[in-house]
DNA sequence: CAAATCTCAGCGGCACTGAAATTT
DNA sequence: CAAATTTCAGTGACGCTGAGATTT
């Protein structure tokens, strides 16, 4: 990353939500890979096996909804989990267009790991905000997104 | 986009401070990106000009450190809005390493009709946030820009 | 000499499109 | 028939790295 100065950042960028939504992601977004380089995971897979953990099995079409990630992208991040015994495909007899996706125990016990990861970085990425701070920002982005969210 | 369902998300994403701010900004960036569209400008170009109009003349390292651009792509970026003659690049004669960038009339121009979309596009991704609660999520990623900011 | 600037070539994660094949 | 699912091939913005040439 290069020595980027918010504070001297033009004020239309400053004041703009999307630009500080933007940059604040960024940020975000190398403290969780960071976090996640170690065990050779990219945010896809915490998303999936975060999905399956908490929903058990489910089809490839409903993991992407869920998890708000392209079909055509959790087709190659399940690729991946798979070639690491992470989680197994199964056909769905039920339907035979569906991929029953199921969590592995070394899935879950993957999971445990990144969990913690996880967290350090979202404890690093808001050093600076109080918890309730930290609760307001994460209850005005559910709003955001509740907002942008199909029904 | 696909039909993904914030309230369906799995509570491990749902909770983290992160992924809200990834989908929050994935929405901001759909909504500029149309803003945009029609001028054919995408986000890079709209930070330089911005900072140009706002500054003034500049080095191409400064205009990266102020829009939080990485130097390369500020080279990409100029070269499209050169071509447009939106900005006019000349050597720097106090420091031969530098060029001086500067907006042209057409550029300022251009920023003008810009801005006018991107406040719209901010009014749509912000719907359902009343205008306090805009500016408690202004301050509050401010925040956290600032703490990742150098000095 | 070290450091800064501009430029080019390239990479990788992510969001997305289009289309084919299969099944409901 | 229309619609849903899986898969593959490919695109593009964005953030970033490394290196070379030039200048301070």
């Amino acid at each position: 990353m290069d020595t980027t100065a918010y504070h001297a950042a033009p004020a239309r960028l400053r004041n703009t939500p999307s630009w500080l939504l933007s940059q604040a992601t960024a940020h975000a977004h190398r403290l969780v890979w960071a976090a996640f380089a170690d065990a050779g995971v990219r945010r896809y897979h915490y998303a999936l096996l975060a999905a399956l953990e908490e929903y058990g099995p489910a089809s490839q079409a409903e993991l992407g909804r869920r998890c708000g990630i392209d079909r055509s992208d959790v087709v190659a991040a399940l690729n991946e989990l798979a070639g690491r015994d992470l989680v197994r495909r199964s056909p769905d007899p039920a339907d035979r267009r569906r991929n029953i996706v199921t969590v592995t125990t070394a899935g879950v016990r993957h999971l445990g790991l990144l969990d913690e990861s996880l967290d350090r970085a979202q404890d690093e990425l808001l050093t600076g905000l109080s918890p309730d701070e930290r609760a307001q920002l994460v209850r005005l982005l559910a709003r955001v997104l509740e907002h942008h969210s199909p029904r």
